[in-house]
DNA sequence: GCCGTTTTCGGCCCGACTGTTTTCAGTCG
């Protein structure tokens, strides 16, 4: 059983448990297990093979927790759980996914009128039969059948970044515009540059909170794009937009400003952290800002707040409580993140040659418009039926014509010869080394076999990596997000070679791929890999991908000495 | 169930909104 299948199962216990009335804090465990087992980077799998007690060093897995997991990953199954779901009518874990329906009610639906699955709920909601209940009334009712209607409409599937960035910055434009505003901005894992969005989380401030938030909350509800609204109220609103995205807008006053952005910023853990932290300092935070007894100390801005408590500043994109808040304790000063500044160059893109749909010399003036120094061309190879790929021959004239073309940009940009190489099911490459050898930019990626034995993909890619011709391994996984799960192998041994081969590894900042993913980007930095950021652009609009991609290899941790694009070409070249 | 710079027991982040109620439980983030 992989890490999502076991994060599924402590998941389920979890909410088992909490259906069944258990200890609140004995629940949280196995939410808080199954968070951590779900972003695990390793795959539990060789964890276990090769050493079980290595589990002893992940935060939130103590001894029961290590023990199933131990059994999930020998057996499958885990005899708790099994024996836990016996019990268990399986519809009433269903109903959890229902906005507004948690486990008291459940319990209430359960117990009273033997309700088992949602089906049975609509049923008793449309005859009435809900309102009869304690705390259930007629808006109950009502609220529970638009909640079993949203989750028919909208799929479970997380946003897209680029899309809910979309949706944030059209919504933050409409918010401007009302007078009563002074400040706005988005935060959540959205301002963590997370690679997908659960819901947009806006923070404003008004020169009068106790005149203006009526007016605020108002205006705010007013917005063209709203599907649904879910709740008003003096500080906090939240409404669905037509795209099914959730937008929940917090309004405080000036001097709160920072803590509620870092607040509401931060990963959940992150945050609980922080206040714990807080807490042992004798003090106290919330989204209004830190608070020494009844005095408020700091709050206006997000570097202040986090001052007080003894840390520097922390970029948001690594708010997610994994060694941020001690490593700033511990050196009071974080290394340099990489910018999208920092950036000099793309090195993966296409143009008609394959399935681009423009020239070089068009893209070559859409590079420049991005003030970069150099980029390369790498159109597929051949293998890639669909994609109309390159023959030798066709490479050939694609040199000479970027010949040309650097002749007459003069320099302003320097256009490289490259090639997205299919690796093919044994390992080698689509094109022979005579082909290889003229390019400057080799890229090697999988397209087909996606779904071969984990081991037979780990050697596949890993004697891909060690042809001598081999320079960047783009997108690893393979995933495309929401539609196609990672190729199965050996991240681990992939890096490792790829450290061995001087071969740098894609970050691919198509917000569909984002792939290589955060999580493996550290891993691989701390195994001594050496990154490149690339659009794989396919015309001049998926040139701003860039920063999507700027934004995991913040994630990562990375700084611009781990990102071969972010310095000039001699840099680049002379790497390999 | 987890955890330890008040350590092996006794805590566990903190606040907003809703609906159904006269003071709060449930849910959410």
């Amino acid at each position: 059983m992989d890490n999502k299948g076991i994060a599924a199962i402590f998941e389920e216990i979890g909410n088992m448990l909490d259906i069944n009335g258990a200890d609140f804090f004995r629940v949280n465990a196995y939410r808080k297990g199954a968070l951590t087992i779900g972003n695990f980077p390793l795959d539990l799998r060789q964890v276990v093979e090769r050493n079980p007690q290595e589990l002893d060093s992940i935060p939130g897995i103590g001894k029961a927790l290590k023990e199933k997991i131990i059994e999930l990953v020998r057996t499958g199954k885990c005899q708790e759980h099994e024996k836990m779901k016996k019990n268990f009518p399986p519809g009433l874990l269903e109903m959890m996914n229902l906005r507004g329906v948690g486990p008291k009610k459940i319990k209430l639906f359960y117990s009273r009128l033997k309700i088992t699955n949602i089906k049975q709920l609509k049923e008793a909601a449309e005859k009435h039969k809900l309102r009869g209940l304690e705390k259930m009334g007629e808006k109950s009712e009502n609220e529970i059948l638009k909640a079993i209607e949203e989750l028919g409409r909208f799929s479970s599937n997380r946003h897209l970044i680029d899309e809910a960035l979309q949706e944030a910055e059209s919504f933050i434009g409409y918010l401007r515009k009302c007078s009563e505003i002074k400040q706005v901005q988005y935060a959540g894992s959205l301002r963590r540059w997370q690679e997908t969005i659960g819901d947009i989380d806006i923070i404003a401030t008004v020169k009068d909170p106790k005149k203006s938030h009526a007016k605020v909350m108002d205006y705010f509800v007013k917005y063209k794009e709203i599907l649904n609204i879910l709740s008003v109220g003096d500080t906090k609103s939240s409404v669905v937009l037509q795209s099914g995205i959730q937008v929940d807008l917090r309004v405080v006053a000036e001097e709160s400003f920072g803590a509620a952005l870092h607040y509401f910023t931060g990963d959940k853990n992150h945050n609980i952290h922080i206040r714990d932290l807080a807490k042992k300092q004798g003090l106290k935070v919330n989204e209004y800002g830190v608070f020494k007894g009844e005095k408020m100390i700091a709050g206006k801005g997000e570097e202040e707040v986090l001052k007080t408590l003894g840390l520097p500043f922390i970029i948001p994109e690594i708010r997610e409580d994994d060694g941020e808040i001690d490593f700033g304790l511990k050196h009071k000063k974080f290394p340099e993140f990489i910018e999208l500044k920092d950036i000099k160059a793309d090195l993966h893109s296409h143009t008609k040659y394959s399935d681009g749909k423009n020239s070089i010399e068009e893209m070559a003036k859409a590079f420049m418009a991005c003030g970069y120094e150099y980029f390369a061309v790498t159109d597929h190879s051949s293998v890639m039926g669909v994609t109309g790929g390159m023959g030798t021959k066709e490479i050939k004239s694609q040199g000479e014509e970027i010949d040309k073309l650097n002749k007459k940009l003069k320099g302003r940009i320097r256009i490289l010869k490259g090639c997205e190489v299919d690796i093919l099911k044994n390992g080698d490459l689509d094109f022979n080394d005579e082909v290889l050898k003229k390019l400057d930019v080799v890229i090697i990626s999988a397209h087909m076999f996606n779904r071969l034995p984990a081991e037979d993909q780990t050697k596949r890619l890993i004697a891909a990596v060690e042809n001598p011709y081999s320079m960047i391994l783009a997108h690893p996984t393979g995933r495309l997000i929401n539609k196609r799960a990672e190729m199965e192998f050996d991240m681990e041994k992939v890096i490792e070679a790829c450290v061995q081969n001087k071969v740098a590894l894609e970050i691919n900042a198509n917000p569909n791929r984002l792939d290589l993913t955060d999580k493996y980007v550290r891993i691989a930095k701390a195994k001594g890999a050496k990154f490149v950021i690339n659009t794989d652009s396919h015309s001049p609009d998926h040139l701003e991908y860039m920063k999507y991609g700027v934004g995991i290899a913040r994630r990562g941790w990375l700084t611009k000495d781990d990102v071969l694009n972010a310095g000039n070409f001699s840099r680049f070249d002379s790497w390999f």
